[in-house]
DNA sequence: ATTATTTATTTGATATATCAAACAAATTTG
DNA sequence: CAAATTTGTTTGATATATCAAATAAATAAT
């Protein structure tokens, strides 16, 4: 039931799965769009599911720093996915808006992301699905109180 | 069953799952051993467990990139965790041997990995552990082949 | 035996993770 | 209202991820 090593258990099955789950989304995105990252396309999923969002709320989102975030954001402005503008309701905050090519990124990756989590769960039933989800959700919480 | 942003799927409960151990792991490390990480503790159990193995079996058994394990184990011959010799016998393998200090933090750093595992799977039954690892295992049968 | 190919590792470039410290704007307190 | 605290974001430092290209040694092919 274990190998040898404590890269046996469970939860290094964990870190496996997402590695490979985070490899074929990377390869299918390239396919459609050559100069975006995995992570670039979940801040632009956000950003166009909630408008206005604030940075640290995406962090919380895809659970993410909020460093992270903020240089995610930095090559995505770059390469002309968003504007950000201070927002001038909270001077601290940022307003985040896609650009057009950001926009069209969106209907292009809309799909890939679709295949990618197809892909990924095939085979399994939803009943699975929930279980391996309950079943996170439970590791996840013992870590947090720990 | 799914909430609005694609963040919501059981792949992102995965990532969850595995950001919240590695943080409950380095949190546990660093009580015991201040200048290592996570990353550097799976190499130093590896190369205990499997003397002379070659980095690129090493990189095989934590999914990393060969690139990412020569730096990490930079860092462990810097810190005095390892040492790094020629392999006399196939001269583009590098030996690697811990050190006395490697030795100690090994023993040092047993129970603790014990203990992270414990804590994240508290609660689950032996049935439960192999059913979510059977499910990992399919969605990473599914990427792979896709 | 020389050439071609494969294998183990390294290096460079770029992206992300994590923590701590810095900052400025907003909010709360006394 | 001024001082203290909180909040949103940024910056610096260091570690890791990923891909591609570069090396050098080992092995296979001609």
């Amino acid at each position: 039931m274990q190998k040898k090593t404590p890269t046996g258990t469970v939860l290094y099955t964990i870190e496996q799965t997402i590695k490979e789950y985070r490899k074929i989304c990377q390869k299918n995105i390239q396919k459609v769009v050559g100069d975006i990252t995995v992570d670039q396309c979940l801040v632009l999923i956000i950003l166009n599911d909630n408008a206005g969002i604030p940075q640290i709320e995406i962090a919380k989102l895809i659970f993410k720093d909020n460093a992270s975030i903020t240089r995610i954001i930095e090559l995505m402005v770059q390469k002309d996915y968003l504007t950000r503008e201070v927002d001038e309701s909270d001077k601290r905050k940022s307003k985040l808006l896609l650009t057009e090519k950001g926009q069209k990124t969106i209907v292009l990756l809309t799909p890939i992301f679709k295949l990618n989590r197809k892909t990924a769960l095939s085979g399994l039933t939803l009943d699975e699905i929930e279980l391996l989800d309950k079943l996170l959700h439970k590791i996840i919480s013992n870590c947090k109180t720990s």
